[in-house]
RNA sequence: GCCGGGAUGGUGGAAUUGGUAGACACACGGGACUUAAAAUCCCGAGGACUUAACUGUCCGUGCGGGUUCGACUCCCGCUCCCGGUACCA
């Protein structure tokens, strides 16, 4: 009789024991033949606190590690800390001590949490994003992208979050609001520093076909944030001026409809024309008040008023009134659109409103209505469009920009919706960016030799500006240019810098005269499976493909060398939800990691979020599905109680063949489930089977313990990557000399997985009408007068006429009758 | 509006990608063990009707059509749900 599972000792031991042996570390030895793989899970901010999200996500990772290890990969499967941020800066103010001091003990914190759950991480590689020895490198690739003119400073109309202090990127307002703490962001025009992710939008939209293994959604989602649109910019001129208004159209076919046009309240003409008419100055404060969140409001009135200039069409030199409406967006396209009111809802509804002119000039079969009462916005034939009468909108978008580009009044351009990317951060706890202030040299970038710029850790934030900005013996600092004094720059870099590079800095993360080891990035680079939430899919995931292009860019390394993309393949997991909503502190509905370990054990706390669900849908959370997941280990412990044992009664070689049918067909299907998009619930149901099959299995004989044992060690190491401590245990009760989770993966044996006899389903008229026992390989006329001679499926047959039978080999016998 | 994903028992979910729908588990019901309970073990179960009988029939993967010997799977047309995104010109 064996012991019970103590789930607790039997997790410390082998924690130890793995530890001991380095079975979790990479190997950076260049003779280790083994193939490298690149195991990765987003790393975490250092909360302090882990919770079942995280359990998720770094369960489902270290089963893709585990597994591949057990395949004979040299597998890198590293973890960190994403550690700058604002949540340390407020609890700092709450507990009144400096950020660093939370985050370094956080870190301790949940360093312990990660090990107590087993996840096989390579300690050797951790990093930490606040320390200077990463951050430097960042701030060294930042003046290298000013030198390349990547990184500029500008002064803009930005994402101003109040309750945050600080400006935002664009991919961080979330419905007008700021991702962090979802209050309502603002616009501000202030002096920010930019990134030229634009530069690389092609780039970006393109390398999005080689990432093959991503989930469509996430590709979806890049490919709408870039939001390429191909179309003409148009130069109308402006009466009584040399200036040119220039739009951007996707519509050039409409061009002979344009009856006005419409500018942004931020646009230069409508500021120039407000000069010196008060009201429409009013509209333009007006507009300029208008946060985000209710402009995203689609009811919101669209609103407009005459600037009393007029424009010149380009091609009829009418001249049609210039007004300034509340829908136009300075930030998109030039600020100024042409209006087509016949065409377009929107420029519709703007003209019906102010009694402007509507003229037609598309239609086509099935344009029934009139222009007067809604816009025709289909593709069709040109009318009243003199010379272009008759084209096809297709034809006449090309004919009438060529005409344009020919008479240098537009052209082709392709527009994105994507925009630079703001780095810059007015809080405290964040990498600094590496400028100074000089009243004569102005900017400079600090030179390499003085980089990093270190973060003085003791400051105590109180919640207003920086105070970065009160302290003297950072801000003041000599021009590295000309010697006298300047001013540092105080703000620090928005932390998805950070998180960027950090997959490529695991790769050499020791390095200390490079930002990456291009040899070790040849090594590993791109990560073979990123595991993460889908949270991330336009923020970080767009940004660290952009850095790593740079990165290659600035010739850190090659294309051949770190290849193109960070992330080959990569697996979106699912929420983990209780009671049908997100699992969050603030809805009061969590259950902490911690508890269910003591109480059961981490494997059963990662047996369970492994099951539950695919890895890629939501995880519903039951404490009764937990009790399940537990109550499986028990029944496996159970099952060494008959290892080796001889039971009284007559031996069976068909029911002994059955089982070692039962093993390898098991074997199969759980590589298969490993290879095939990871669904691990569908493996761990399949060892479930298999645990199943061995308990109601009793050796008579020497074959039979014989294959029962064979059948116990294959569940042992098949039960590696999703519960570790419990396989290894298992195995060593077993008499396997090898630590289970390094072990290799059981191979199929072909032989056992051949059955003499197969039972066929039987149908007629595609109806299942029974089943028969054959032959293996069973011809369709034998298999046809064998379920002729079956009562149950004949008397299907009386009366018929049989005119096809179709065989599926191993499957079943379908049976095509007609009446007779 | 647009883009993406989805709809299978009481529940989470399977189905070798066109071949026995409901694996595996949870919850439930019945039984065994126990003084009792817990734990554990065994049995049952898609629905309806039917039978002395787990006997047999029919229906059944959101809805309506189609292709096929055969459809959860493929095609056409809908409905609803979830996620993302939007005055993008």
């Amino acid at each position: 009789m064996s012991d019970h599972y103590e789930a607790q000792a039997i997790e410390n031991k082998w924690q130890k024991k793995w530890n001991e042996a380095g079975v979790d570390l990479a190997s950076d030895d260049p003779s280790d033949a083994r193939e490298s793989y690149y195991c990765l899970e987003m790393f975490p901010y250092p909360s302090g606190d882990l919770h079942m999200g995280h359990v998720r996500n770094y369960c489902l990772g270290d089963a893709v590690a585990r597994y591949k290890r057990m395949q004979g990969f040299n597998v890198l499967h590293p973890i960190g800390w994403d550690a700058f941020g604002l949540p340390a800066e407020n609890a700092a103010i709450k507990h009144k001590r400096p950020p660093a001091e939370w985050t370094y003990a956080n870190i301790d914190q949940m360093r312990v949490q990660f090990k107590r759950l087993g996840l096989s991480y390579d300690w050797d590689h951790e990093i930490a994003t606040c320390k200077p020895e990463y951050y430097r490198w960042e701030q060294w690739m930042f003046t290298k992208l000013v030198e390349k003119g990547l990184a500029y400073r500008k002064e803009a109309d930005v994402n101003w979050c109040e309750p945050c202090h600080t400006v935002l990127a664009n991919e961080q307002v979330v419905e007008g609001a700021c991702w962090r703490c979802d209050m309502p962001v603002e616009r501000k025009n202030l002096a920010q520093w930019f990134i030229k992710i634009t530069d690389y939008a092609e780039a970006l939209l393109n390398d999005l076909d080689k990432l093959s293994d991503w989930p469509e959604k996430v590709i979806g989602m890049q490919r709408n944030w870039i939001g390429r649109s191909t179309g003409a910019e148009v130069s109308f001129g402006v009466e009584g001026s040399d200036e040119t208004l220039d739009v951007f159209t996707t519509r050039s076919d409409t061009l002979m409809g344009v009856t006005y046009m419409a500018v942004a309240a931020g646009h230069p003409l409508a500021k120039k024309a407000a000069e010196n008419h008060p009201g429409l100055a009013l509209f333009l404060e007006e507009c300029s008040h208008i946060s985000t969140k209710e402009a995203d409001v689609a009811l919101m009135e669209k609103k407009g008023m005459a600037t009393g200039f007029h424009a010149v069409h380009p091609i009829t030199g009418e001249t049609i009134p210039i007004w300034v409406a509340n829908f136009v967006l300075m930030s998109y396209g030039t600020g100024a659109v042409m209006s087509v009111p016949a065409h377009d809802e929107r420029d519709f509804e703007f003209a019906h409103k102010y009694g402007l002119d509507i003229k037609q000039v598309i239609t086509n079969e099935t344009c029934d209505v009139s222009v007067d009462v809604e816009a025709f916005v289909e593709m069709g034939v040109l009318v009243n469009s003199s010379q272009f009468d008759g084209l096809a909108s297709d034809e006449a978008k090309a004919v009438i920009t060529s005409y344009l580009d020919r008479e240098g009044k537009g052209r082709e351009q392709v527009q994105y919706r994507l925009r630079d990317w703001l780095v810059s951060r007015q809080r405290y706890w964040g990498a600094p960016i590496p400028i100074i202030h000089c009243d004569d040299c102005g900017m400079v970038t600090v030179p390499e030799d003085q980089l990093p710029v270190i973060l003085p850790e003791h400051l105590q934030p109180t919640g207003g500006a920086s105070p970065l900005t009160e302290h003297e013996a950072f801000v003041n600092v000599d021009c590295p240019t000309c010697g006298k004094a300047a001013k540092r720059e105080t703000d620090t870099f928005d932390t998805f810098m950070e998180s960027s590079w950090y997959m490529n800095r695991y790769t050499s993360p020791r390095c200390d005269d490079a930002m990456v080891d291009a040899k070790a990035m040849q090594k590993w680079s791109p990560v073979d499976q990123y595991v993460g939430g889908v949270e991330h899919a336009v923020l970080h995931l767009l940004y660290a493909r952009f850095y790593h292009k740079l990165m290659r860019d600035v010739g850190l390394f090659t294309s051949e060398e770190g290849g193109d993309e960070p992330f080959k393949n990569l697996l979106t997991q699912g929420m983990v939800l209780k009671d049908g909503i997100k699992m969050s502190k603030s809805k009061g509905n969590t259950v902490n990691p911690n508890t269910i370990i003591e109480k059961y054990g981490a494997d059963t706390a990662r047996l369970f979020t492994l099951f539950a669900a695919p890895p890629e849908k939501d995880l519903e959370w039951s404490d009764a599905g937990v009790e399940g997941a537990n109550r499986f280990l028990k029944r496996v412990w159970k099952l060494l109680d008959k290892a080796g044992k001889q039971f009284p009664g007559e031996a069976s070689a068909a029911t002994t063949k059955k089982l070692r049918f039962d093993i390898h067909t098991t074997i199969s299907r759980i590589t298969h489930a490993f290879e095939h998009g990871f669904s691990f619930n569908v493996a761990i149901a399949g060892l479930m089977e298999l645990s199943n099959s061995l308990s109601t299995f009793d050796a008579h004989d020497e074959e039979g313990v014989v294959a029962f044992d064979e059948g116990m060690q294959a569940l042992a190491k098949m039960l590696g990557p999703f519960v570790p401590h419990f396989s290894c245990e298992v195995a060593e009760k077993l008499g396997m000399t090898d630590i289970a989770v390094v072990a290799a993966w059981p191979t199929v044996d072909e032989a056992a997985r051949v059955q003499d006899e197969i039972t066929l389903a039987v149908q007629v008229q595609g109806k299942r009408r029974g089943e028969i026992l054959v032959p293996k390989d069973v011809d369709q006329d034998t298999a046809l007068a064998i379920a002729q001679a079956n009562i149950s499926i004949s008397k299907w047959l009386d009366d018929v006429q049989i005119v096809k039978v179709i065989l599926v080999p191993g499957r079943l016998l379908n049976i095509v009758v007609r009446p007779a």
